[in-house]
DNA sequence: TTGTAAGCGTTATCAC
DNA sequence: GTGATAACGCTTACAA
């Protein structure tokens, strides 16, 4: 790396200082004279000194840095979550280091054992498909690191969470299409081993009862990844009801547009015929037409909570760690797909 | 940070040897005899013991650490080419601290300056919109650390840089709008300070000229900065027009995908009246209707090479670097917006 | 085969 | 105000 980098020592030399008198010196301390602390300075500029951090970090046992374990950084929630973490963490002088675990449960171990030799002083997380129980991350309690999940979260840790509220959201979503006047409102839900998924059920069915619609399991279709071609497949399978749904809320909005697409060519009117929900708000929702009323999954502002969160205990440690769980308020944003020009 | 982490010291202390003899252990050292070597490991596992890395990159002067400079982490090209950096990082041992500049000079100097006292080992970076000259850059060379640029590169300074050939990829949308019969090509023109969008411009006028088609200064529209909004807007222009161009190639998918949307409003069909060629290749892009013909602007691929390149260079630093620029084949993506059913 | 000791660049605790 | 010096945890000549 150094092509003979410049260090507190070869200032001092220069300058017939003491390698302290140099350290303190750029730090400002108040017994160093201001001529000396000035002259230092402009040493070190000509010279071109910067301060050798992994020496300090040793020194001084911190390393202002955080991990970061996410499933896929090229996912649109994933890499907003990021820049909300980064975002924070610059802003307070800490970095960030990330890894991606791809969903393999192996990698992401790989990844806690790599972040305890790293001497992070805290890491955010969110788990990957694989990942049931989380005793790779217990370590990181022992060692009196901080851990903050995001998003999918493991509920047997003992950690700090940043969620949403699926439920409430996935309610609020079948409440809209309640009150644009729907009775038969089917779901198009994603894999039920994931609390998140769960919840958006959950929620769908607790609003139809909340309102006496009955619940109809003809009318929920599971699929086990929400992909674009899952979307057509749950869309052709409510086509074939003896009567379609007039509305339909979806765990995610790319089997919400897909269905849409396949709606259309069967010349079914949307939102007239069938209303339609998403989740998420992915930037597609707004393009699409017509435009799709969803959920806003606040991936930035779950990042920035979660660096937040995860600085403010790393530097309250002498306290003793309560864990914290913070939920987020979500948002339903009405468009075109449910646009029934009443009101 | 560390509750009373267990170091080497801890594990001769145990065993009544040297801390050498324990390092050599676990480093498998020829030199250390089998029993011994198996009894350190197992007394580490027993203890947790995980090495401080730390303090072993300030020994060895090796961090093992790529800083990532990226405009924004939640633009879609910049997550997958970062999703490409950590994949190549991660098997090669690599970590990868990741900053963004959002654009601001100010911020990507500063950032510049971080990464030289974090000892980073080499260098990945796409410079901000406000970036004209990289001074801030050079001391990297200075350091005799390693920097690839990649997408938006500088000319003046002295590194390696992974980019795709924006004029041949617009030139061969182009030349693929003139062979499905287009004879009046529009073109919708990003910010012509930035190099690449100079050069999708060049593409377009070049593939034009070798078809004998005259350059005409009313079918192209310059953005500053290829928004949703300016695509509608340059589509409106392109529909006052006396004759409506029959094939339009855009910069980005976002002003193409908002044209089109503009024209289907005026009753006028894709691509019939007018066929339509994005750039980047943006995953609405499958999803709109129709779909769009696009350039595939390899940003994972991009990221991939930019890692690839820059360890190669770091742990070939024995040799003299010399820079290396490396151009991507890019794909003309050929979809229903240019699907005239010909061929 | 194992131990001793120096040193990576910094910070911090003593002295003076 | 400033200077020695030890220490952070690890690696590695050099000894033994």
């Amino acid at each position: 790396m150094a092509g003979s980098r410049i260090t507190i020592k070869d200032l001092a030399a220069r300058m017939n200082m003491s390698i302290s008198t140099i350290s303190r010196a750029l730090h400002d301390h108040s017994s160093i004279g201001e001529k000396t602390t000035a002259e230092v300075k402009k040493l070190a500029k000509e010279l071109g000194y910067f301060p050798n951090s992994v020496a300090s970090n040793l020194r001084r046992n911190k390393t202002h840095t955080i991990g970061v374990i996410v499933p896929r950084i090229d996912i649109h929630f994933h890499s907003h979550a990021i820049s909300g973490i980064e975002e924070v963490a610059y802003k307070s002088g800490y970095y960030v280091t990330i890894f991606q675990s791809r969903d393999l449960l192996e990698r992401e171990i790989a990844i806690t054992e790599i972040l305890q030799t790293k001497m992070v002083e805290g890491v955010i997380a969110c788990l990957g498909l694989e990942t049931k129980e989380c005793t790779h991350f217990i370590k990181f309690n022992e060692l009196n690191v901080p851990l903050v999940f995001y998003d999918r979260v493991s509920k047997d840790c003992n950690a700090s969470k940043v969620i949403i509220d699926d439920f409430e959201a996935a309610f609020k979503a079948t409440e809209h299409l309640i009150s644009i006047g729907c009775k038969k409102i089917s779901h198009i839900a994603g894999c039920q081993t994931t609390d998140i998924f769960k919840a958006r059920l959950e929620g769908y069915k607790a609003a139809l009862t909340k309102y006496n619609i009955p619940i109809d399991e003809k009318l929920i279709e599971y699929t086990s990844d929400l992909s674009y071609e899952e979307g057509a497949r749950c869309a052709k399978k409510f086509l074939s009801l003896e009567t379609l749904p007039d509305g339909m809320f979806c765990a995610n909005d790319y089997t919400a547009i897909s269905a849409i697409q396949v709606f259309k060519k069967a010349n079914i009117h949307i939102p007239q015929d069938i209303a339609v929900v998403g989740f998420s708000n992915y930037p597609i929702s707004r393009f699409i037409e017509p435009t799709l009323t969803t959920i806003d999954d606040r991936a930035f502002e779950m990042g920035k909570a979660a660096a937040k969160l995860l600085i403010r205990q790393i530097e309250d440690k002498d306290h003793i760690i309560s864990s914290e769980t913070i939920v987020l308020k979500t948002d339903l944003i009405v468009r075109d797909s449910t646009n029934r020009g009443i009101i």
